[in-house]
DNA sequence: ACAGTATATACTATAGCTAGTATATATTTG
DNA sequence: CAAATATATACTAGCTATAGTATATACTGT
């Protein structure tokens, strides 16, 4: 994968956070499409040209779809993300409060609403 | 400036060659069009588009105009510089050779023909 | 087999980017 | 002031990316 490609790619604030998101644990489809607040079209182009370029994989689990980064994370992206996540901008605090938001849905679907794909609840050991 | 403008911006390879060049130290305009190898008009049109954004800025030296990066460098730029010089892969060694190559050009305009802008020559004590 | 939920794709319109050609401007030198 | 050099801008055409709407597919539970 070039260089220029994975700029590219985070060059849209939206890939940027969809890449942050995923890169605290994999998710489905319908939730990060709550956290993002985007239309259901837009999130699953976005999520499959990311796939195609080789930065995202997915698995199927039910009707859900659950999208995970591949292993291992292109250096360069790990770079930017160490970097934007102890920067101070406004792009840098909306990552923040997306992974914060992450915590608070997973907590909600899983604990709460038992409505939760089991990779996404394996994480916080919860069913 | 927002990251994703940066990442735009480092997103042509082109203008991260632009990018790498400069971090070395000023050139003007048609060195950076030799090194490159690209036409005088595309060189120009980045480089105005880059100034526009605020990552570079430039002043006249008789007919030369001499770029530079803004001082102090976006820290998100310089953490990328940092990593590509390190790193191996096709985009990489490119800006490797782009600095060999200002080495011997900057040698050959002020040592040899002495046709060099001041700025440039200064960084390197020959006139 | 049907209804409901989650996700993906096809198609279209449109906005933004890039390259290329031609031309203009700024400066120096004779 | 004319010629030469270095650089910038205007204009155009083609391409790429994006958003939106509509529709299709995949799976589950009844």
């Amino acid at each position: 994968m070039e260089a220029s490609e994975i700029y590219k790619c985070i060059a849209d604030p939206q890939r940027l956070r969809i890449i942050n998101l995923l890169e605290a644990g994999p998710l489905c489809v319908c939730h990060m499409q709550e956290i993002l607040e985007v239309p259901q079209v837009k999130m699953s182009k976005q999520l499959s040209s990311m796939k195609q370029l080789g930065l995202l994989e997915a698995h199927r689990e039910g009707t859900w779809m659950i999208y995970k980064l591949v292993d291992p994370l292109q250096g360069l992206i790990t770079a930017n993300l160490c970097y934007l996540r102890e920067a101070t901008c406004a792009e840098c605090s909306q990552l923040q409060r997306d992974l914060t938001k992450r915590e608070k849905l997973i907590l909600k679907v899983t604990k709460i609403e038992n409505d939760c794909p089991q990779e996404v609840c394996e994480q916080i050991a919860c069913c």
